[in-house]
DNA sequence: GAATTATATGAGCGCTCGCTCATATATTAT
DNA sequence: ATAATATATGAGCGAGCGCTCATATAATTC
């Protein structure tokens, strides 16, 4: 093996030249987090919802079809994450996004899904 | 509190008033399939890696302190995502970002969590 | 040829996640 | 007070995920 020349194999393109740039776990693990919030189609369509206005517990599990543990559950979650603000109003409590990142990151990805995409082919499902 | 019939109970506040809007199911997957992509602190690091520039799988494993399987077993999934292209050059396949959603939904987040919540400039990686 | 290097992949394990079910609490109506 | 409504929450289950381990394939070197 004559490892005089750069390469050890089949390419000079420095597989083990420079240094690779990772981003550090702290801020990988941040951003994940907050991924993971639009990772379930549930809470999209949560999101969705809470993104045309405020609304109560009912009328979300109304509107997604889920009964009221499950849409309270979640609501827990996103209220855990501080995502969305609660308001008690007599026997509803209102919830309202209360974060500009999931909102923002929302409407990207869905114009992202809605438009034209990458390549420029229109039709999807090519496998 | 004059229409007290039909209406539950609390508020007049229209809780089940106007129809909810929300996303149908099959963006709300859509989406959250995207989403999903970044919602693990690996494939975090990874995309950061490769919205760099192109790496091979040993690469990556070195630079992530990950084994061999464990990272090619993400990019598979990748792979099957469409997310990544790879290129076999010897015995080596470098892989690099082959989607423009991935690379923008990464910068915004990171964005976010850095700056807080402005705009959404900042192309700025580790260190 | 055999050995080494680089990557891929199936199986399996432990963990997390999202749901249901049951129950608890709070508010309003009767 | 009792009942009905509205929401919260712990327990638990099934599914999925990310990793490791073992093995397979391909390219390169000896």
């Amino acid at each position: 093996m004559e490892d005089n020349d750069a390469n050890s194999a089949a390419e000079p393109t420095g597989c083990d030249g420079a240094p690779v740039e990772v981003l550090d776990e702290m801020t990988a693990v941040r951003l994940a987090e907050t991924f993971s919030v639009l990772s379930d189609p549930t809470r999209v369509r949560m999101v969705s919802a809470l993104a045309e206005r405020r609304l109560c517990v009912h009328e979300l599990a109304k509107a997604l079809a889920m009964t009221h543990s499950a849409v309270s559950h979640q609501l827990a979650t996103l209220r855990e994450m501080r995502l969305v603000a609660h308001t008690k109003e007599g026997r509803h409590v209102y919830y309202a996004l209360d974060d500009d990142h999931i909102g923002d990151l929302f409407a990207q990805g869905l114009a992202h899904i809605r438009h034209g995409m990458d390549g420029g082919i229109a039709n999807d499902r090519r496998d």
